[in-house]
DNA sequence: TAATCGTGGAT
DNA sequence: TATCCAAGATT
């Protein structure tokens, strides 16, 4: 597979997609905006999600830490809150972090160079790019999976753009397309034709303005660009919930490093290699965390739930456990767990698999 | 570098 | 039901 010749000498394509994207351009609040902590905002969100699951969570962020101000202000768990349900909870860790840092180290204003913003937190190379560009008109291309898609199409790059290798052959291309005058309506026409017109299934040929000049449209090659190689199958874990309960206080655990939902609340857990668990097993562990059970209680049924991630499954069985008497200050320490009322839970941060659980119980 | 980090919608 | 994958970043 060869490549067509790519030039800023060849301004067919920048030409082609600045006409089409105002014709074509969704209204998105982000789009009003040249303030680098909003666009800094909506790009975090937005990173590996689409518009439609991120909009409403933009909308929250902005209303409620309407300056980077607010946001450094605010308390990690309530950052975290706010983000739940989104995924990927690096992204508010690391924004909330950000926050502080842009407050304590740069006076509360936003690095103003492409450079300076990579050094941010939970800021790479396309969130860089995408600051740069619309907040300050720098002449830096971003390169998103939207970029890749039209890219290796128009221009026929097999390269693989799972591999991290192929980033500079793409970003090289892109660089050389973006116009000096104006490369934040460059860099937004390319990834927003990429989201409605040159799309991974059934992209809009038929209307394409590109399509006499794309190398995969003139060679049938539309379902084999890009190239991506699939990702290995996740593993599935075996998680058991212990609901600890004592008259209405719950215990509960912030989730720490190294694995998944880190910053997030869960019960006390007993990771397993099988979804079932022999009731000494049970009554063994609920002993340790310095509770006490009988075993006719290990005998009621108990949720089970399953949870898709990314790279694994999560196959959940929740034991409610009511206690005989509050777990005393050294199990709770020993255990990490934290003692809440009821009331108190449904402000505390937690997975989908969490709140569905609470949800399906309802306390 | 390759693996890991969520969730929900489309096919 | 299974698979893909979406305005990526980090380690």
């Amino acid at each position: 597979m060869s490549s067509t010749f790519v030039s800023s000498s060849n301004p067919w394509f920048g030409a082609a997609l600045l006409n089409w994207y105002p014709r074509h351009r969704r209204d998105l609040p982000w789009r009003h905006t040249r303030d680098p902590y909003a666009i800094w905002l909506s790009e975090v969100i937005l990173q590996q999600t689409r518009v439609k699951q991120g909009l409403p969570y933009y909308l929250d962020f902005i209303t409620t830490y309407p300056t980077v101000h607010d946001l450094a202000a605010a308390p990690q768990d309530e950052v975290l809150r706010h983000w739940q349900g989104l995924g990927y909870y690096s992204r508010a860790r690391n924004m909330h972090h950000t926050a502080q840092q842009v407050v304590q180290e740069y006076s509360g204003r936003f690095p103003g160079t492409y450079a300076e913003l990579l050094k941010l937190r939970g800021v790479g190379q396309y969130t860089a790019a995408a600051i740069a560009s619309f907040a300050y008109d720098e002449q830096v291309a971003v390169l998103d999976g939207n970029v890749y898609r039209v890219l290796a199409r128009v221009f026929g790059l097999a390269q693989d753009i799972a591999a991290p290798a192929s980033r500079k052959v793409f970003q090289q291309v892109a660089d050389t397309l973006i116009p000096a005058d104006q490369p934040a309506e460059f860099n937004q026409a390319i990834m927003e034709f990429g989201a409605i017109q040159c799309t991974p299934v059934k992209p809009d040929c038929l209307f394409c303005p590109l399509q006499s000049q794309c190398y995969a449209f003139q060679h049938g090659l539309i379902s084999e660009l890009p190239v991506k190689s699939k990702a290995k199958a996740g593993r599935t874990r075996y998680f058991h919930y212990f609901v600890l309960q004592y008259e209405d206080t719950l215990y509960m655990r912030k989730r720490g490093p190294k694995d998944i939902w880190e910053g997030l609340y869960d019960f006390a857990l007993h990771e397993a290699d099988s979804a079932d668990l022999p009731a000494r097993t049970v009554v063994d562990t609920v002993e340790a965390l310095g509770g006490r059970i009988d075993l006719a209680q290990v005998e009621e049924p108990v949720q089970s739930l399953r949870h898709v991630l990314s790279h694994q499954k999560v196959e959940a069985r929740f034991h409610p456990v009511k206690l005989e008497a509050p777990l005393t200050p050294k199990a709770l320490a020993t255990a990490g767990l934290l003692p809440y009322k009821a009331s108190e839970i449904e402000s505390l941060p937690k997975s989908i698999l969490i709140t569905n659980y609470i949800s399906n119980i309802g306390f």
